[in-house]
RNA sequence: GGGCCGUUAGCUCAGUUGGCAGAGCACCUGACUUUUAAUCAGGUGGUCGCAGGUUCGAGACCUGCACGGCCUACCA
């Protein structure tokens, strides 16, 4: 006994033999199309208002089956591309030439098939072409998902993610708002003088972060190499190399844990602006995302789980310790080493982890307490200096650096701060980094090459990272970032 | 790593107290010249995720495993 996806899978087989037996090439080089589904709906709609003087509108489209409706003498069928759909009229079928007629009754919903014929509404208002002649393109040979219920596998939709595309048009959807927030951002970037540039993935040793790396080896070399867990550090050498304001749009890639907030490899935006602070680069930020926001959706706030999220300069921006003392009730500055700290979170019955250094300590009371809260676009602003080892301290304490992270939807998009040009105390900011690594038991190397470039000097600069895979969920309502990525990563299936 | 949930036809899903494996769509045959989730009549299609166990009998109950989802943990 055959299962069912087996038989169809033969019976479209045979036809397929039967095709090419019959000299009909069933995966033919090209199609002259002379317009796209929309496009020819659009040549109909010009008419229809008068535009147009033509008698008789042709067309000549092309698309994939996506339904099929005979009804005796006649026959209708959905083709779709990738503008839209469009309806085709086939009449008198029982008259077609014996070509013609063996190769329509070949046709498979999934089949590509190009048609040229001629426009016109039927009379439910359809947009239709009446087909005068049609080809064969490419023939399908695995039936489609279900027309009406889509594709809602999720693990399914995400291991073949193209029956995802075909059988859910809103997906299709958020992965094309996704492609125009990276244009916009392009462009923003760009007008403003921002140099594109690209920067390694493959490094000696991972910097920029605090992110467990993957590790690879190159052969020829036979040495390690770390992809990249930030970008941060070569674009600072491209500053201080006479770039005044370079980004970097690429992917970064975290050997960490999976979740709907985090995929191992993801899409980062950093961008570094000499003569600038953080100050600069709060204004900069709200700017590009409500200009983006705008231009991608035509509005400047959007839904996201239940709530309206507007992206209007300017956003709320309040201090970090403040922020902490408010939703929290500690004020971590009153515990300055990290036994209070943990003896003081343990009173309030949070779990602590006794592995955590302070730094990491006071970011689980911001994760915890604060982040949750933080639906408008706001900024957190001036975190402690323990937590954040790339950046500036103010000029009148030096325990807290000028650092800001921009959070909306409950969720963190951004981090950015004055940067660190100081070369001795950059060395020293790692070393210290560095032993508190080897207190967690992971070793760190000092970015030898890094503190060479910075000295020779780079101009202080205001430095900015944005998690672009999270921006897109924030503009189009999703929940995971899966949904955002089309290739999401999965484990494989044995 | 831990908890909860899921996995049944190509797709979307039912499956009662443990008692013959079901529906819709898709597919095949037939009818039908303006349908659009077309309609009507008939038909084909199953490793019930995998491996054990309990039982006269398991899709269902038990154990383990795999994959996925959500939560949690981890995470600059």
């Amino acid at each position: 006994m055959t299962s069912r996806i087996e038989h169809i899978s033969q019976q479209r087989r045979e036809k397929l033999d039967r095709l090419r037996a019959s000299g009909i090439n069933p995966y033919p080089h090209r199609y002259h199309r002379t317009h796209t589904a929309q496009q020819a709906v659009d040549l109909l709609k010009q008419k229809e208002a008068g535009l147009s003087q033509a008698e008789e509108l042709e067309a000549a489209v092309a698309g994939r089956i996506t339904a099929r409706r005979l009804m005796g003498k006649a026959a209708f069928i959905d083709i779709r591309d990738g503008s839209g759909k469009i309806q085709l009229l086939f009449q008198d079928i029982k008259q077609l030439d014996a070509r013609r007629s063996e190769l329509f009754d070949s046709l498979d919903l999934g089949d590509i098939i190009g048609v040229s014929g001629t426009l016109l509404r039927t009379r439910t208002g359809e947009p239709t072409i009446k087909v005068r002649d049609f080809t064969l393109l490419a023939k399908s040979l695995q039936p489609l998902p279900e027309k009406w219920h889509g594709l809602s596998d999720t693990e399914k939709r995400y291991r073949q993610r193209y029956l995802d595309l075909i059988a859910n048009t809103e997906v299709r959807d958020i992965f094309q708002i996704r492609s125009r927030v990276i244009s916009a951002i392009r462009e923003f970037l760009n007008q403003r003088g921002f140099l594109e540039v690209e920067t390694p993935a493959l490094q000696p040793s991972a910097g920029g972060a605090l992110a467990r790396p993957f590790v690879t080896h190159h052969h020829a070399l036979d040495q390690d190499f770390y992809l990249r867990i930030a970008l941060e550090l070569h674009l600072k050498r491209l500053i201080i190399g006479g770039f005044d304001k370079v980004y970097e749009l690429g992917r970064a890639f975290r050997n960490e844990g999976i979740s709907t907030r985090h995929n191992p490899e993801f899409t980062m935006l950093e961008s570094y602006e000499a003569y600038a602070d953080y100050n600069d680069i709060m204004n900069m930020l709200e700017e590009m995302v409500a200009g983006v926001c705008q231009q991608v959706l035509c509005k400047e706030e959007v839904e996201f789980e239940g709530n309206t999220i507007s992206f209007k300069p300017p956003w709320r921006r309040i201090n970090l310790r403040e922020a902490v003392k408010e939703y929290s009730g500690i004020d971590f500055v009153q515990y300055p080493e990290v036994d209070l700290l943990r003896s003081r979170m343990e009173e309030m019955k949070i779990e602590v982890d006794p592995e955590k250094n302070w730094a990491r300590l006071v970011d689980e009371l911001i994760s915890t307490f604060v982040e949750p809260h933080l639906l408008q676009p706001t900024f957190l602003i001036d975190y402690p200096v323990s937590m954040s080892p790339l950046a500036k301290t103010k000029p009148d304490n030096d325990r807290v650096v000028e650092r800001f992270e921009a959070f909306a939807g409950g969720m963190e998009l951004a981090n950015a701060f004055t940067e660190l040009n100081d070369p001795i105390e950059q060395r020293r900011r790692f070393v210290q980094q560095q032993k508190e690594r080897r207190k967690e038991g992971e070793a760190e190397t000092v970015d030898e090459d890094f503190l060479l470039a910075l000295e020779y000097g780079m101009p202080p600069t205001g430095g900015l990272g944005v998690g672009i895979d999270r921006l897109v969920m924030l503009l189009t309502n999703q929940q995971s970032i899966r949904e955002v990525i089309l290739f999401p990563q999965l484990k494989e299936k044995p």
